[in-house]
DNA sequence: AGAGCCTTCTAACAAATGTTAATGCCCGTC
DNA sequence: GACGGGCATTAACATTTGTTAGAAGGCTCT
């Protein structure tokens, strides 16, 4: 059940099979969750951080004038709200964007985990860094990148990152989006969006379609991106 | 001397002085950096982490057309590369934007707090959390807040960061970044910065020259940034 | 005081992006 | 199979932002 952590943690270094059962001890409940529902409400001071299990979810703000901005895609893997476990107050939302399978971990027990196993610890904290290593990137792709180019390189990450647990088919992912949904992403209208998408269509590097996304050429995928993946610290070395 | 790592640690929750010299013990040697020099280059893999003792630093991207983000801006009592110590190599270069006076803590050092302190472990984990969510912050200015609200949200950002530790003075703090430096902090051309800053400065509600700014209308600017500093943990819990 | 250099500021125009609105498509419900 | 709702797509136009160029201000060095 708790493979796709299990695969997401040892990306950066080995995972023992005491550090393993510690994780697996941390867990509590499981749940579902709909399209659209919050997982963690802004403003929220959870008890337990939320691993999902399987499903999409995404980190968002929301301003007053309605504009909503999502802060970073989570896959199966990743412990959307493991930060909440120190830093106590949500001061943004957390929602699915498919159905999620997530599975909760108690804070009392994470706490115990940094009093009594230091690397498993190192590891949950680097997971969070990893986490503001993409941040940096998005930030990157906002500010200086071409929309085409910051586009590419989401997918490309996105790519990378369900790689990593196992949720590619080939050169293809399901990417259960719209395109209003990708616009929050990217900080774009509606309509910019759809044309930025059909920019990336056009050129002929990926066919997208039903929520599916194809990679028919990585290479230049990659290189319309200037995707570089080392921020992702896909390197497994001690830490 | 570490001081305003001091403040800085222990605005989120209680450091005690066993904490302090442990993190004292941690420093071996210290160094001055002049403007535009990289206190860390990109794709180094540092053995220390930088603390600023004093002065304005900022973590950088260049993109293959010459274009630059900055991607946070670091000031006295951060701990720059922290992040370092457990992602490995960086991906991202850390320069100088005012003469700068660092110190330098030793990984094996960092490593041997993760193993024996717990709660300071736990502390410099949110430190990095922190950063994270400011990043988020950013994403959020980025992609959805006008450019006018964003440059002001950057100006409550960094006044409340100055503010704890100890580098305002009044309502005006020193800001050493031109108007090109500006422009890559939020993605804009040299023109447009220029634009945004003379909004700001016609609606009054800062004053800014000689690189200091004074904040003239501390709500209105808030109100204009729609600024809420939940991110940036200032309460002072357990943690 | 003058020369050079960086920075700020403006203008005029070009390009990118947003807004509003309309159309067609797909899909599930009745 | 008709209906309705959400989504993708396109068009026309408005606004924002970038580009290029230059003038003006301020600083340092001599």
């Amino acid at each position: 059940m708790l493979e796709s952590l299990y695969l997401n943690l040892a990306q950066h270094d080995a995972l023992s099979d005491a550090e393993k059962a510690l994780l697996a001890e941390a867990m509590t409940f499981e749940r579902h969750f709909a399209v659209g529902q919050d997982i963690v409400a802004s403003g929220a001071r959870p008890t337990h951080s939320t691993l999902i299990l399987d499903g999409l979810a995404a980190r968002y703000k929301v301003l007053e004038n309605g504009g909503r901005q999502f802060t970073s895609l989570q896959v199966p893997g990743d412990f959307v709200d493991l930060h909440a476990f120190l830093l106590k107050t949500m001061d943004h939302g957390i929602v699915a964007m498919s159905p999620c399978h997530v599975m909760f971990a108690d804070h009392s027990r994470l706490r115990a985990i940094t009093e009594e196993a230091p690397h498993l610890t190192r590891l949950l904290w680097l997971d969070t860094l990893v986490d503001g290593a993409i941040h940096r990137e998005w930030i990157v792709a906002m500010g200086r990148r071409s929309k085409t180019s910051h586009l590419a390189h989401l997918l490309c990450e996105l790519f990378v990152r369900l790689q990593v647990v196992q949720r590619t088919n080939g050169m293809s992912f399901h990417l259960p989006l719209s395109q209003a949904e990708l616009a929050d992403v990217l900080g774009l209208s509606v309509v910019h969006m759809n044309r930025v998408i059909g920019a990336l269509r056009k050129i002929g590097v990926v066919n997208w379609a039903n929520h599916t996304v194809t990679i028919l050429d990585w290479h230049r995928l990659q290189e319309i991106a200037e995707f570089d993946p080392t921020y992702l610290s896909l390197t497994r070395e001690p830490r």
